[in-house]
DNA sequence: GCTCCAATTGATATATTGTATCCGTCCCTT
DNA sequence: AAGGGACGGATACAATATATCAATTGGAGC
């Protein structure tokens, strides 16, 4: 979880440093995703932004948006889920250049966790055997969540 | 790359050890995909059917059969590009339940690599660590391919 | 304060990817 | 040969995403 003060803060300072402004649109959209306590998708954004009050967030305005935060790296995008999910260090003052997501296949919960250097190197490491000379600062990385594991359990055993 | 005939043969004999079927249609769609060097869209292979012949495949039916390919582990879906490629082992008689992707961010190659059990079980912990009870047998890593990454050097320095 | 310019947003159209549904046909089994 | 299930045809539509051009807004400099 984010702390909404602090990210919102966090983004508008840095838009000025960066000479861009965080006009009321941008502050909706990032404020559903600070809230949300899942990865959401464009439409699915656009839809709370409208649900709060009268406004009219148009999806493409969202996407315009998203595409902003991506590069000001407020936000991430997961690919394997066409969702999008608020970076948890969005509040932090020094860089940020990897990321790695669990995201569960079944109720797409999203985690955003820390691998050990070793892992990531052991991935470089089979990629570079493989003729890639890098691999993406993002990874993704499917899988199970113990809440829908323990559903299962029981739907099976039920 | 993946040989025609074994794999078609091997295609064949699963189907109908499985007791289903394998259609005209079935054939039309794992000859494309083997004979790409590349991961394909479903709409992209519904293309390539259609050019090699006066047959016409609607992108439906292609989906249908993608999705009876997956089910007997023929072919992979890349859910970060939306693609689908040839399983590299199609021809093998043993079992294969995990399997790794490398996928170019730029020009969409892609490589079916083998990471390291250690590689795997690190994974698998972080997962663990996070409440993640299992992790998913396919992988997916983006990244950039050498001749992408050579590309990218020239354009840079010219 | 006013004007001009660039950034931002509005509005509309369209591309791409994927799912739902219902019906007809074909093939295998009996 | 008849019955039934697997398979494909056809159509509609949902979900995700991009392209484009016009209107507006919000500052920087006068």
């Amino acid at each position: 979880m984010v702390d909404y003060k602090s990210a919102m803060s966090a983004a508008e300072q840095k838009c000025v440093q960066g000479g861009i402004r965080f006009t009321k649109r941008r502050k909706q959209v990032l404020s559903v995703l600070i809230e949300a306590d899942v990865a959401l998708s464009a439409y699915e954004i656009a839809e709370r932004c409208n649900a709060d009050s009268d406004s009219n967030m148009p999806a493409m305005s969202v996407y315009r948006i998203l595409d902003l935060f991506q590069e000001q790296n407020f936000i991430h995008k997961l690919e394997i889920a066409n969702k999008y999910v608020c970076c948890s260090h969005i509040s932090c003052s020094h860089e940020h250049n990897r990321s790695q997501f669990l995201i569960c296949g079944s109720c797409r919960h999203v985690e955003e966790i820390n691998l050990s250097e070793d892992a990531v190197k052991a991935l470089q490491t089979a990629a570079s055997a493989a003729g890639f000379s890098a691999i993406s600062p993002q990874l993704e990385i499917k899988g199970r969540c113990a809440q829908c594991e323990q559903s299962e359990d029981q739907a099976v055993t039920s």
